[in-house]
DNA sequence: TTTATAATCGAACGATCGTTCTAAAGGTGA
DNA sequence: TCACCTTTAGAACGATCGTTCGATTATAAA
C-alpha cells in the first residue's frame, strides 16, 4: 500500500475506497484500516466525519475534472486540438477507465440529495461548453446539440460498459471514435 | 402509494426501493417503511434477510432484461426489427430512462463481488447477440463487434447522462439515434 | 531541555444496523 | 365453532454504525 504522508495523499487514498465501497458501504473501520490511520485521527483531518471526507473527495474531484477536462475546451488552440486534449484528460481523470465510478458513488445513496445538483450542473457546463467550440466551427445549434451529448454519452457508457466487462480496451477504443468522428469533415 | 397485494409487487417495491438509497443505504427500516410491512414479515418472504432481497430483485431485473432485450434480437424477424424491438424492450426496461439505476445499485458496494460475475455475462451476451446478428447482415467480425459495442455503450451512457441531468429526451434521442444508425446502408 | 502544538491512538458512547423471537390476527376448510 | 396454516406485528438481540473522549507520542521552535 502507498503510504500516506499528507493530507493530499490522504484525499487521494479517500477516492480509492470510497470508489471500492460506495459511500454507504464504507465504513470508519474500513476508513480506518485501509488509510491506516485510528479513527479519531480521521477525525482530527475531517471533524465534519465521514460527510466531510465525502465532501473534500467531491471537491477533489471537481477540481480534477475543471482542469482536466473542462480547462482544454476554454483555450485558444484550434478545434481538434481542444478535443484531443480533452480526451487526453478524460483519460488521466478516469485512469484509462480504471476509475469509472467516480459520478456514481455520489449520485446513488445517502449522498445523493446532497451531489445531485453539483453533479448537474458540471454535466451541463460540459455539454454547454462542447456546443460552443462546435458552433464555432460552423456548426448549426441543434446538430451541435446532438454532437455534444453524443461526445459526452460515449464516454460515459464506456466507462460502465468497461466496468462491467473488465475490458478497458473498449473505453480507449471509444475515445479514438470519438477523436475520428470530430474530424471537421464528418461533423456536418 | 401503490399497495402490495402479491409477492410480485412485493419484488417490484423493492426494485424501487434499493434503486433510490442503493443496497447499502437501504435499511431494514426503510424497506418496512416503504413495503408497509413489519421487519418479521420481510423475513418470512425473505428468510434470508436483506440478500435473499437483493437475489431476487437481481433476478427479477435479469428475466425483465432477457425477455425484453436479449429475446428480441433471437427471432427470426429481419435485422431492422430485431433492433427496432430490442430498442423498445430497453425502453420498457428502463422505463423512458427513469429507471438507470439497475446496474449500478448492484455494482457498487457489498453487492458488488456478488453479481459483478453475471453483469459482466449479461453484457458479453448482449454484445455477442449484437454481433452475430450483424455479421448476418454480410457485415465483417472487426466493424459489427465495434457497432455492437457503440450501441451498448450509447444505451448505457444515455441512461448515466440522462439521471446526472434529468433530461429524459436525450435518452430518447439517442435510441431514434442508433435506430437511424443501423439502416444497412449506414453499417457498411 | 523545555514548551507548545500537531497528530496519533484505542476505548467507549448512544444510535442504528440486520436478525430473531414470541405471539396474535386473518383466512380457509372441516 | 374448531383446528390449521398463512401472514402479520413489535419487542429485543448482539453486532456494528458514526462519533467523541481522554491521553499519549511526534515535531519543532525556544
Amino acid at each position: 500500500m502507498v503510504k500516506i504522508v499528507s493530507y493530499r495523499d490522504l484525499v487521494d487514498k479517500l477516492i480509492d475506497i470510497f470508489c471500492e465501497f460506495g459511500y454507504d458501504g464504507t465504513s470508519l473501520t474500513i476508513l480506518s484500516q485501509k488509510t491506516g490511520l485510528g479513527r479519531a485521527s480521521l477525525y482530527y483531518h475531517f471533524p465534519g466525519g465521514k460527510e466531510e471526507m465525502a465532501n473534500a473527495v467531491y471537491e477533489k474531484i471537481s477540481r480534477d475534472f475543471t482542469k482536466l477536462v473542462l480547462a482544454p475546451l476554454a483555450t485558444d488552440l484550434n478545434f481538434q486540438t481542444k478535443i484531443k486534449n480533452m480526451l487526453e484528460g478524460i483519460n488521466l481523470f478516469y485512469n484509462n477507465g480504471k476509475r469509472s465510478c467516480l459520478i456514481d458513488v455520489f449520485a446513488i445513496g445517502s449522498t445523493k440529495d446532497i451531489f445531485h445538483t453539483q453533479i448537474k450542473n458540471a454535466a451541463m457546463y460540459w455539454k454547454d461548453s462542447l456546443i460552443k467550440i462546435i458552433e464555432d466551427e460552423g456548426i448549426d445549434n441543434t446538430r451541435a446539440v446532438a454532437i455534444s451529448e453524443d461526445i459526452i454519452i460515449s464516454i460515459e457508457g464506456a466507462l460502465i460498459f468497461t466496468r462491467a466487462t473488465g475490458d478497458y480496451s473498449s473505453f480507449n477504443r471509444t475515445l479514438e471514435k470519438i477523436l475520428n468522428m470530430i474530424s471537421v469533415n464528418n461533423l456536418r
